[in-house]
DNA sequence: AAAAAAAGATACCGATCGGTATTTTTTACT
DNA sequence: AGTAAAAAATACCGATCGGTATCTTTTTTT
């Protein structure tokens, strides 16, 4: 692997945390020398501008949270277990988030929707995909029988990513686990009391 | 009233929409002048400084939120229809939303979260008083025997708050009312289901 | 080891940043 | 109407912004 190639990586890996926890409007190119060690003149050789850095940065931290996501997924048998997945990677938010910062297409998300329409494109093409895993997830469950016919699984996706990144926001915030940690039990609750083909009232 | 009082509040109003809508960080002393019709020179006359103006305006907008809830607040008289208040006043987020940029805790939480500590512990305290709000409605709800006896209002409360900002946030990114609008039936089914005293399941 | 190519540092650009001191204009009071 | 006080504009400050052209250093290739 050429050496410019393994700079490169580095600038995106180390801005990424950078972007991910300051913001993208409030990190500038000099904290990004700093973090990277790495001076104006040798970042503008891989990246034409600021915004490129960021999309390539974003890209970056949306990749890992996938991974982690993925892997985590794997180990799950159940639809119930498989949407809970996303929850419990940030079940420890505050001092171990898969990605430093918290969760990039929340961050990225309300920084942009207003704002750089870029960024935002790249914000929503996360979210879909993200909405996308938990759709395929939830028709899953359902053709194996785990959950009702009637299931709406596009209503319960969005309602899924709400309760996490909701809850994400408010840990975060507040500097404590817990509205992370009481969302996992609640939307348990809520999948095992309201979704599942067993459930009472399917009458 | 004098009328520097009344300039005062002009600057606060406008620089509140302007804040929510692009964030602290993206926000300029300029544009700010921008849109107030101040020149800077003007409005270091009532501000110290741009973070000085910033945590009054952010007071302002949710002051202005907060207003529109209450009022909707008193029109229900069910705990379950008070709870789904909080988001159907972010029902039409996308082209109404109760203050302009979307919710301002939201915006301010993320932007703040790691970094500005003065914003962020603005952000906390509306946060909380909203909580507290939430969980005063619960606790109301169990004691009027509307609500399950063994009823965690803090679960609840943070589950309800995290369904209305995700929602918010997916339908700003998306461009999109539907995400506010599935979350809210789906908050409705999940009350209605698991937490009314008559819930089939509190056997 | 020499030469070519890639990588990165230095030094600079105009523009804008947040902030201030001063002057002009407007308002309010007698 | 005249005057003092309040309000707001002007003009400026040093610092930093994102970005670029150039020069030096380090790799890589032969």
């Amino acid at each position: 692997m050429p050496k410019g190639e393994i700079t490169r990586k580095r600038i995106i890996a180390k801005s990424a945390e950078l972007f991910n926890r300051k913001g993208y409007a409030a990190s500038s190119l000099s904290d990004i020398t700093e973090v990277t060690g790495i001076k104006k003149g040798g970042i503008y050789r891989y990246f034409a501008g600021k915004d490129e850095l960021a999309l390539e940065a974003y890209a970056h931290a949306g990749g890992v949270v996938n991974r982690v996501i993925t892997e985590a997924l794997e180990r799950e048998s159940t639809a119930i277990g498989k949407l809970l997945v996303f929850l419990r990677v940030y079940e420890n938010v505050v001092d171990h988030p898969p990605f430093a910062g918290g969760c990039p297409l929340l961050n990225l998300a309300t920084e942009s929707d207003d704002g750089h329409p870029v960024l935002r494109a790249r914000a929503r093409q996360g979210m879909d995909n993200t909405l996308g895993i938990m759709k395929s997830i939830i028709s899953e469950g359902v053709r194996s029988g785990e959950f009702r016919a009637d299931l709406d699984a596009d209503a319960l996706a969005t309602f899924t990513l709400s309760v996490m990144e909701g809850g994400i926001m408010l840990s975060k915030l507040e500097g404590d686990n817990r509205h992370v940690r009481m969302n996992i039990e609640s939307l348990e609750a809520h999948l095992k009391g309201l979704c599942l083909a067993t459930a009472a009232d399917s009458r």
